[in-house]
DNA sequence: CCAAAAGTGTTCTCGGTACACCCATGC
DNA sequence: GCATGGGTGTACCGAGAACACTTTTGG
């Protein structure tokens, strides 16, 4: 069910690089149209939740790095693609979570205009881009430090946006980070997931304060702990972090195959 | 975040008659090509969960309820009409789970030799029908009685299968089932979905055999009540079934209005 | 010695589970 | 009156939530 993080990334044929005229026109031939696959990718600096995001040359707006899916390639295989395209990332945690059909969602209102004095709006309109759009929203979880926000050619930037601090989102990828938001803030409370979003060592303190800060609220820190440790899928190293005019507190790693064990079996009151 | 079952049923444009042959060649116009909506209709008979299910003319195997996506239309929409059009029914719990996308959707070892020797893989492969396709999965929880199976032109035949004795399926169908049958269970223990199954007016040891139903377990008689009622959704009627030979149990109704206030509180353990 | 953060244990409450007796009905 | 199923209450247990003091460290 949950096992999205353990699959081993197969190297999928990469996009050839092609200019974005010869993508307007052909690139239905290569790729299913009318689908794409948009990718939450989710952070975590300074504590704060980031998401990574990306601009086009020529539009204003910012939108979730997304594409399409290669006609040979499962969809989980293209998502996983995207997200090594823009962060160079293989092998993370990445799980499908909505699909996003709606007719308004090419026509949220507060940026029609940007979209519309845009290349968009004017080249790719017309072509097999400018057709209606049902995308499958991916989310990931990484550690930020390793990621390395890549743009493609297409792109005008490529960036970590504050969760608290978002940009003008085009179409309705607001919608869709709110809605990865709340997936990850349900699975939080059952499953450890938010290990994926730190270093492989970490301090309790630490990953209490992800926690706080994806839940957007405090956590009392005994409870915490006994919870957190309770869980088995933790190990305290023999080694302690330096923090200043502090008490040291240990440093943790986690155990991937209890880990691995723990996401699985995800329990749950009621009957 | 779960209003599916309260949203009023547009009635859409229904699919206009046309012959298989013309679907064939012409239907990419009106759908969206490479794109399906299953539905997993869920009904609740004499203590078996059941399934509808649909066949092929010229085809062995059975399959979901499914269809392409109007190009005017957004995929709820869709997901709403293709329920309407197998069973009559409007305004129906109704929740996408999950889009299936894998590569090997279309060849199930299990009935490979099925699929080859039908006109699908003689008329239309090499048509759009042929292409790949990624399918939305919607499940439906429906009071049995009220759906009325209907078969369209291209059925052979549209009945109800219990979960626990399924043919033969088609394509990816079972592990689409089985998904949905996970996601019910999972929801189930947060909130009370159940309660779509059955009629208006119902007894609790009733409720309760169906919810032994769904989750493949015995719950203890006083508990389950205990639990179903702190819920605030049931109100008591003075009414009693009579029930042959033995004490008349009360029936209960659920109110509506706290039903909806219910479902969208899930609450939980954890952080 | 003082400020700041880490580490740790107990009590209370609530929900889940286990369990037993009496009541209504039709034969 | 008896068999069958409906209705109800109590005791135990574990997880979650509330809560305070001591220890480490650098300045």
């Amino acid at each position: 069910m949950c096992k999205n993080h353990t699959i081993i990334f197969t190297f999928v044929i990469m996009v050839q690089k092609m200019d974005m005229a010869d993508f307007i026109s052909n690139g239905f031939k290569q790729f299913i149209p009318q689908l794409s696959i948009d990718c939450t990718i989710f952070g975590y600096h300074e504590n704060q939740l980031k998401v990574l995001l990306r601009s086009w040359k020529g539009v204003d707006g910012w939108c979730l790095p997304g594409g399409y899916i290669d006609r040979s390639e499962s969809i989980e295989e293209a998502a996983h693609r995207i997200l090594n395209e823009r962060t160079g990332l293989t092998n993370v945690f990445l799980q499908q979570y909505y699909t996003f059909g709606d007719l308004r969602r090419l026509m949220n209102p507060g940026n029609e205009i940007l979209l519309k004095s845009s290349w968009l709006y004017k080249d790719a309109r017309g072509s097999w881009l400018g057709d209606r759009t049902i995308s499958i929203g991916y989310y990931a979880l990484i550690e930020f430090s390793k990621a390395v926000p890549k743009p493609d050619e297409f792109s005008k930037d490529c960036a970590w946006w504050d969760i608290q601090n978002l940009p003008v989102l085009l179409f309705d990828h607001e919608q869709m980070i709110n809605k990865a938001i709340n997936t990850i803030r349900t699975q939080l409370k059952y499953q450890p997931v938010g290990l994926n979003l730190l270093p492989n060592k970490f301090t309790l303190p630490e990953l209490q304060k992800l926690y706080e800060t994806i839940l957007d609220r405090t956590i009392d820190r005994r409870n915490f702990q006994k919870k957190i440790l309770s869980l088995g899928v933790l190990k305290r190293l023999d080694q302690r972090r330096k923090i200043g005019a502090h008490r040291s507190p240990s440093l943790f790693t986690f155990d991937k195959v209890k880990y691995k064990r723990a996401l699985s079996e995800s329990k749950g009151p009621g009957f």
